[in-house]
DNA sequence: AATTAAGTAACTTCAGTGATTACATTTGTC
DNA sequence: GACAAATGTAATCACTGAAGTTACTTAATT
């Protein structure tokens, strides 16, 4: 959704688009977009002005935003689940796997992201530009 | 808590385990760890035996089993979210974004597989063994 | 001043996961 | 064969997080 957002921002490049109209594209509520956004201005991809014939826009070029930086500006959550309950501290195994697993975890997160951060934004909007399917009607 | 059951299968090498032992080490329910290892008998990585004085054990020697091959075995679900709602068609963007984002987002989950399939269980364990501050005392 | 749009709070809805209980089924042992 | 041990499995509940919705406040433009 996130990147969703940033796409069309990109594509109409530098204008200013409403929350409303962010929402229409990916068919939600303008308040989701929103609070989305906000996450997108604390990473500083986007500026956001209030007012009348205001909205938001991207804050650097599209070549300039990668995957890598749109996932940790909204993934707040780890991809690897902890459970709720602690393991049983009396179990050596239990004891430390905990530990062990967070670093393999975080590795592997860590290789996820450099992947992400191979697509940048123009990319993207290349990508969907590219993908002739969509803007042609099908020919029987 | 798969990569933990495994851990534990594995320390014990060979001997049967019972799903309550293993529930006790994960502090968990039985049941949830049955459903586990139904995950992990379909993929292969242990074997399951019912009745008296049966239980679960590795298939295969902890070397050989790697934790990407347990995370396609538990993980059924995508790590990233696919929107409920469908976007806008008429955008041009809603209407070939998810195909675009599919790829990109197959391709970073491959590059976490492939950092996962780079740690063995048996890797795990010897972690888990290692990591002395575990069997040890705070002797400040 | 009026209008437009973001910021934000409160609430509801919904899906996924873990947890719990209960019961049927299978296996090994006496 | 009877009994005990252990898995397979269904039904149900609780909890959590995300998305959605409504409503109101705040800020900026005209």
């Amino acid at each position: 959704m996130a990147v969703h957002v940033l796409a069309v921002l990109a594509y109409k490049e530098g204008d200013r688009v409403t929350s409303a109209l962010l929402a229409a594209s990916v068919n939600t509520n303008p308040v989701i977009v929103r609070r989305l956004l906000l996450a997108l201005q604390r990473a500083k991809l986007v500026e956001t002005g209030k007012g009348a014939g205001s909205g938001s826009r991207l804050s650097r070029s599209p070549g300039h935003i990668n995957l890598a930086q749109v996932y940790r500006a909204v993934e707040d959550v780890e991809p690897f689940a902890t459970p709720s309950r602690k393991p049983n501290a009396a179990c050596p195994v239990g004891h430390c796997i905990r530990e062990t697993l967070d670093k393999v975890f975080a590795s592997a997160q860590a290789a996820l992201e450099r992947d992400l951060e191979k697509t940048t934004l123009a990319g993207v909007i290349s990508a969907v530009k590219a993908s002739g399917v969509c803007a042609r009607k099908k020919v029987d």
